[in-house]
DNA sequence: TAGATTGTTAATCGATTAACAATC
DNA sequence: TAGATTGTTAATCGATTAACAATC
């Protein structure tokens, strides 16, 4: 199922926005707020928000606007922040150090339960928090957790290893930091980072500058 | 000028993409493409391709298809990267590190002049190539050198701050890893990379899995 | 009740795909 | 020349915006 649902992807990236915003007006005590300033805050247009909405559910009421309380639970339900997450990261190098210790994602229910590498004893790669084990027994370590998401944070010419075994042992979802298409079933998930595409878009815009 | 050139911006996000296939495809000593072939390859459509690339020339020829070197060296020109730039990077964490230290943006032209924190010695955050300097010499670094690109590995609290300084002196490409909306003039391109929004779609699309 | 704001349908806009004449 | 493949126009599809009746 590689993103067939009903909701259109751009919509789905659109959802993690409006949930930090209401995460940061939830923490200032507000709690309500109608589309028109949700649309201030974001920049989407007060009509997308209400469309995006709607895709999920009727969360707003007529001459009110929408609970900030609720909005931010229903929509932390939606993107499936309310169930915590077992998180393997392979490649425990500047990228999988980063990555392994971003408060942000523990916070938001991933938790780094290994760290593999195929050198996992190189000072230079030493993680503080977490042991980094070798790779190979990244299998083994699979199967006897039960691990919802694999990382990938290694050079890219072992990406597609790293990917088969996640995808062996079960693995359903796959964040992919090496710049290279990985193949993957139908039934796992593929969510790619592509940092280099982002910064040469940025160089595409100042180029003329 | 905020990102109105005439080419739309979903276009702009593909020509990495072709680029580093051209790329590979001329490593491996192929001279010659089609659009059918590319699209094959990329899994964007042949129309969509040659759609895509007349927007900046006729780079093809009738009956033959594109010469991979000369696309390719085309697209690096239209992207910017055969200028070589100059880039500083604010927060010397893990992820300051990994973009510091990384090494396909080195050899797209891009050289890492300066890494700056508010915490210089702390031992965590060594850098191993690259001294890191105190965040109170950042202006006057932006001022003594030509420096094309910010980049922004802060916490979030000081990114605005820091985005500040950028500005102040000069910088007209920011290239922003902090969880937050930034504020920048008109004449400066600010390019965001959102890693929880990727994060969270793919946990929405393995929340019922 | 009157005012405000949603939910939702219709209109517009933009991006992708299809088709084919031009031409190497 | 015949075959292949581009460049480009037209058709389709999807996403965004506008509008407004429903309703709190």
């Amino acid at each position: 199922m590689n993103r067939e649902s009903q909701v259109s992807i751009t919509v789905i990236r659109r959802l993690p926005n409006y949930h930090r915003y209401l995460g940061e007006l939830l923490q200032k005590g507000i709690n309500r707020i109608s589309s028109q300033e949700l649309s201030k805050l974001t920049g989407f247009t007060a009509s997308q928000i209400r469309q995006d909405l709607n895709n999920f559910g009727g969360f707003g009421q007529q001459g009110y606007g929408y609970s900030v309380e609720e909005l931010y639970n229903e929509l932390g339900k939606i993107l499936g922040l309310d169930r915590g997450y077992n998180v393997v990261v392979t490649g425990a190098g500047n990228l999988g150090h980063a990555v392994a210790n971003y408060r942000g994602f523990r916070d938001a229910g991933f938790n780094i339960i290994g760290v593999f590498d195929r050198n996992p004893n190189n000072p230079r790669f030493a993680m503080r928090n977490l042991e980094v084990r070798h790779i190979d027994g990244l299998e083994d370590f699979i199967r006897e957790n039960k691990v919802d998401i694999g990382i990938i944070t290694t050079a890219k010419e072992i990406a597609q290893d790293v990917t088969d075994m996640y995808v062996r042992n079960g693995i359903k979802g796959i964040w992919n930091f090496a710049t290279i298409d990985l193949v993957v079933p139908d039934d796992v998930v593929l969510e790619n980072v592509r940092l280099s595409e982002s910064l040469f878009t940025l160089s595409y815009f100042i180029k003329d500058l």
